[in-house]
DNA sequence: GCCGTTTTCGGCCCGACTGTTTTCAGTCG
């Protein structure tokens, strides 16, 4: 897929742009981009079977863009953007990622000091180059620093949802290899962690028992693996293991195994190591011993071909890979297995989610045509219904919606219900409200109490302190309306911490007012976490799990929410969008009683 | 540069916050 080169492309162009002071086309750039990293379809081929008049049929991609994308796709390179690239050769896209540093900011920095790059400017802040030029301060670059000190943190990992697609289609391309008997992913990628550090694939050969033609097939297999187009580095290279970096900046072990050690090996490189660790002192006590070749009695192998089998043999029922990060899951394994209390939970699972309650549309533009499509695609996905939760008018950048477009989008939402009687899909209203620094909603009352349900989330003064901060959500969730908190800590992954929160607090009160807690799915959020999720469902609070999709094929981000779910152990029971239609209706009539 | 119940050029990108400022520029949601 060349969508994420172009899109990292067009916002560098974009922040290029704005350091010229150029207007509206920065805007013009990252919304392409924005368009292009949330399409599903490839643009190659949308350019191959429709040209250039495909690529302009794309939201936010005209002429101009367009012709780009062809030049990209015929000669592997953008003309304009080298231009700009060579007049000004800083890494922008490295710099901007600070928080508090925009393209201005690394204009001036650039002609100033000649700052290029992340290493150059941390230099500079730290010789203290940077307090004394004009329009900066102390301040200014104790901040840089402090943003330096985040991103480094969380550098070295890529987000599952950039991944995860990714390592699917290695996986597929593996699977195809006619030497190639079975293929998994393993490692925190199977575990879907928020957040993963390189991609560990594991395969057999197809073997035909005999040796030298086993050797040439795990040739046949690595060659094809470290000449990838992708590949821009080979660690190792092995019969057995091999090791590339792909352009993409993340590392890919690819492990060769005989059909016999695939239950061992993978249970081994799936993890977590803690995981292992305790699995490993399980089997000691039990008189075994494992490792990634096999569960022993002395010399004697046990189990080794499935990892059902060496759980069985230990006494534990299988544990879903999600759950591998020994938080208690072993003695529920083992629970479980005894047919005892207490055991593992029955995982949610994607096909069990009947509908999103965060979905954003084009109506404020485009008007009942921009619902219709997202209500035909949300059908098609075997959804029951949905619901249409706009911003609200204190969030003027996202064209939130005041109290008379809500009431008129409500008109047409009932048109559109008239026209799906009969189908069995419903369409529901609801609100993205922002809570305001003293908890209360942007929207009135008498507007809020006509919708089907209202959410609302912090969107502004994300810097208050805990105490105030936690103030302000409970009040929000007291509000006599309100059902659901959207993304409750506020994260963006590898961007923004989550604010001061006392989550506890906020819990026990989502608890007592029967409000649902989201788990928000988008790639980049993630919020609620694995953690706090867990905590959200101990207490016995309800959870939602939604996409916040802003464009039509965000849909399918539903999955990277309901991943983070299981590792939170959450079960069907607990998702209020897996209840029936009239059940989820029921919930958001529920009224609170007020204390 | 994109878009159009405005078909061909004019509108789009608001408002709060921060830190540096003497009245504002840059960043961010």
């Amino acid at each position: 897929m060349i969508n994420e080169k172009l899109a990292k492309i067009f916002f560098e162009i974009g922040d290029f742009l704005e350091m010229e002071g150029v207007q509206f086309k920065p805007s013009a750039y990252r919304r392409a981009a924005m368009v292009l990293k949330g399409l599903e379809k490839d643009v190659e081929e949308i350019y191959k079977s429709k040209g250039i008049k495909g690529l302009e049929n794309i939201e936010g991609i005209g002429e101009s863009i367009a012709e780009k994308i062809q030049e990209y796709i015929k000669t592997g390179k953008i003309k304009y953007y080298q231009k700009l690239k060579k007049a000004m050769p800083v890494k922008v896209e490295e710099l901007v990622q600070i928080e508090g540093v925009g393209p201005k900011m690394v204009k001036t920095l650039y002609k100033k000091l000649g700052i290029k790059n992340l290493e150059d400017l941390e230099k500079a802040a730290k010789r203290h180059k940077i307090a004394p030029l004009f329009g900066f301060g102390e301040k200014t670059e104790k901040k840089i620093l402090q943003g330096i000190e985040f991103l480094k943190k969380s550098q070295g990992r890529f987000l599952l949802g950039e991944i995860l697609p990714y390592a699917r289609e290695l996986e597929r391309l593996l699977s195809s290899l006619p030497e190639v008997d079975k293929v998994c992913l393993a490692g925190s990628i199977r575990r879907r962690k928020e957040t993963i550090g390189d991609i560990d694939i594991l395969a057999t050969i197809k073997s035909s028992g005999k040796k030298r033609e086993d050797l040439k097939k795990a040739e046949k297999i690595m060659d094809f693996f470290t000449n990838l187009p992708e590949v821009v580095k080979v660690w190792d290279k092995g019969m057995t293991k091999s090791s590339v970096r792909t352009n993409k900046g993340f590392d890919v072990d690819l492990r060769l195994l005989s059909k016999n050690e695939f239950g061992s090996a993978l249970l081994y490189f799936t993890g977590s190591r803690e995981h292992s660790i305790a699995l490993r002192k399980l089997a000691l006590e039990k008189g075994f011993k494992l490792n990634e070749y096999g569960l022993f009695k002395g010399k004697r192998i046990v189990a080794r071909q499935s990892e059902e089998e060496i759980y069985r043999k230990l006494g534990i029922s299988f544990i879903p890979p999600e759950l591998r990060e020994n938080q208690g899951e072993i003695q529920a394994g083992i629970n479980s297995f005894r047919k005892q209390g207490n055991g593992l939970p029955d995982l949610i699972e994607l096909r069990q989610i009947k509908g999103d309650l965060h979905v954003h549309s084009e109506w404020w533009k485009k008007g009942r045509k921009s619902i219709e499509k997202i209500v035909n695609r949300a059908r098609e996905m075997g959804y029951n219904y949905l619901g249409i939760s706009e911003h609200t008018k204190f969030l003027k950048i996202e064209h939130g919606l005041d109290e008379k477009q809500l009431l008129r989008q409500r008109k047409d939402v009932e048109k559109i219900n008239a026209s799906l009687k009969g189908t069995g899909f419903y369409l529901f209203q609801g609100a993205e409200t922002n809570i305001m620094p003293d908890g209360s909603l942007d929207i009135e009352d008498r507007v809020l109490k006509q919708l089907d349900y209202v959410m609302g989330g912090v969107h502004s003064n994300f810097k208050m302190s805990k105490e105030k901060m936690t103030k302000r959500i409970i009040k929000a969730i007291k509000h006599p309306y309100l059902k659901v908190i959207v993304h409750p800590t506020g994260r963006i992954l590898k961007q923004r911490k989550a604010y001061q929160l006392d989550f506890l607090k906020v819990v026990k009160a989502a608890k007592t007012y029967g409000v649902a807690l989201e788990i928000n799915s988008s790639p980049f959020r993630l919020d609620l976490n694995d953690k706090n999720a867990r905590i959200a469902k101990d207490y016995g609070v309800k959870i939602t799990i939604n996409t916040d999709a802003h464009q039509i094929d965000h849909l399918r981000y539903m999955e990277l929410g309901v991943s983070q779910a299981r590792r939170a152990w959450i079960e069907k029971k607990d998702v209020i969008n897996c209840l029936s239609r009239r059940a989820i209706d029921s919930f958001f009539k529920k009224s609170k009683i007020i204390s």
